[in-house]
DNA sequence: CACCATTTGTTGAACATTCATTCAGTATGG
DNA sequence: CCATACTGAATGAATGTTCAACAAATGGTG
């Protein structure tokens, strides 16, 4: 099962494309992007408006405004203002998908190296910065009551899901733990988003430091023999 | 510090309004309901809108129509949309706060016990049904972007961590546990909030009691000596 | 290479719609 | 009969979409 993830090619393609517009900052106006670059931009533009303004605020001007580019031309590039949003989650949830699949990969094959792995991808900062985990909560907001958004939005999908109670129940068997794997992998999932909300909110006494050191102290209390504590021991009362 | 929760008095009150908004649901329209009752009538109807149609799309003309009221009605009891948004946030942050401070008092006097009525308070019907945690989801999709909105946003707050921080003290010591409570504390309430997160987004994968399961399993991993495990023992390889 | 035609990307003003707010008027309870 | 709750049409601002005009690339032809 776990054989077959393989980080996606279309990460490094994509990562290039992000190059390009971050390159052309200066060289906006004019026919100078091709239609790849011009949507990544306009996506990114996206992406910072979410950020800044929230969802209910974000407006097809304000998009094209932190592009350089004018009125009109989101509209040229997608549809509509609903597509364009859907495209900006498919594009944030590739990234993140890219992203743990490429952590699992280079983790190796030994399960508990593979389950830190994912957990600490988490907190990366490539993808858990205030300016991303702010756009994926602005649409999480919006998901129960968009069918469109519903399946995208929780970056986390079952295929994740499946591989933590995958790794858990393997864990369980070389540790011999007596808990439910399908329970504590939802446990694990759910304080991971837990701590991904905390962080976005924004107040400052939750960093992504300590984010990491909580996650870390669920992996040390759940498969104590396999992370063991780096705190010092066990204090008598 | 935790001698000074008590539940808080005005919930009875606003209960008995509630009742009085639900009563007159045929007589919706004269002169017939206090001033009070129909601004809690208007709330009521806020959430409606919110669990239904997200943040976004919720309209002044919605909340009138849901509460069988006039469109100008809004603008009479509250100044605004947005005075009506954060009074209907003030209402649902203090019913929030007032459960769980009643499921601590009616806890005694047990630590174990207590944390085990703050967690379990979490996944009661009352407040954890699709119509609350979509309206909750609704506001923390806007919170980063509002100032207004952040402080109250979170319904857990910095009292509810404290206590958190506190049981998990003193269960460290009657349980010589190794944990930083801060940390596990953090790991905990963010788990808390991940589950709610997972049941609103509603994939039907996640219901209320798998949900208080996944909790009550991580209960058991972290304090094991306090709350011993329900299932089988652990199994060998 | 030079020239022109066609396709394609881009602009910005005009348009239509949606929606919060206002307010003059009406109804109702005390 | 007065104060107050309430109504609903009018208003104006905000915003998504359309489109005619323009500009840059592309490609074919002599």
């Amino acid at each position: 099962m776990l054989e077959t993830i393989r980080p996606m090619k279309t990460a490094v393609v994509k990562e290039a494309l992000l190059e390009s517009v971050r390159k052309s900052e200066a060289e906006k106006r004019g026919r100078k992007a091709s239609k790849e670059v011009r949507q990544l931009q306009l996506i990114e533009a996206t992406i910072d408006s979410l950020a800044k303004r929230g969802y209910s605020e974000t407006t097809m001007a304000d998009v094209a405004d932190g592009a350089g580019l004018s009125r009109g031309i989101v509209n040229f590039h997608f549809e509509s203002k609903e597509k364009l949003l859907i495209a900006t989650l498919q594009h944030m949830y590739d990234e993140y998908s890219a992203h743990w699949r490429n952590a699992l990969y280079k983790a190796g094959d030994d399960p508990a190296d593979q389950l830190h792995a994912l957990v600490s991808a988490d907190f990366d900062r490539s993808i858990c910065n205030k300016r991303k985990l702010a756009a994926w909560c602005a649409f999480w907001g919006e998901a129960k009551s968009r069918p469109t958004y519903q399946a995208l939005s929780s970056a986390r999908d079952a295929v994740y899901q499946t591989i933590f109670i995958d790794l858990c129940a393997t864990l369980k068997l070389s540790g011999s733990y007596a808990y439910e794997p399908q329970v504590m992998a939802l446990a694990l999932s759910a304080m991971l988003e837990g701590l991904w909300l905390r962080l976005m909110m924004g107040t400052e006494d939750t960093t992504r430091e300590t984010a990491l050191q909580a996650a870390n102290e669920f992996l040390s209390v759940a498969f104590p023999k396999h992370y063991p504590s780096k705190a010092g021991g066990a204090t008598k009362p």
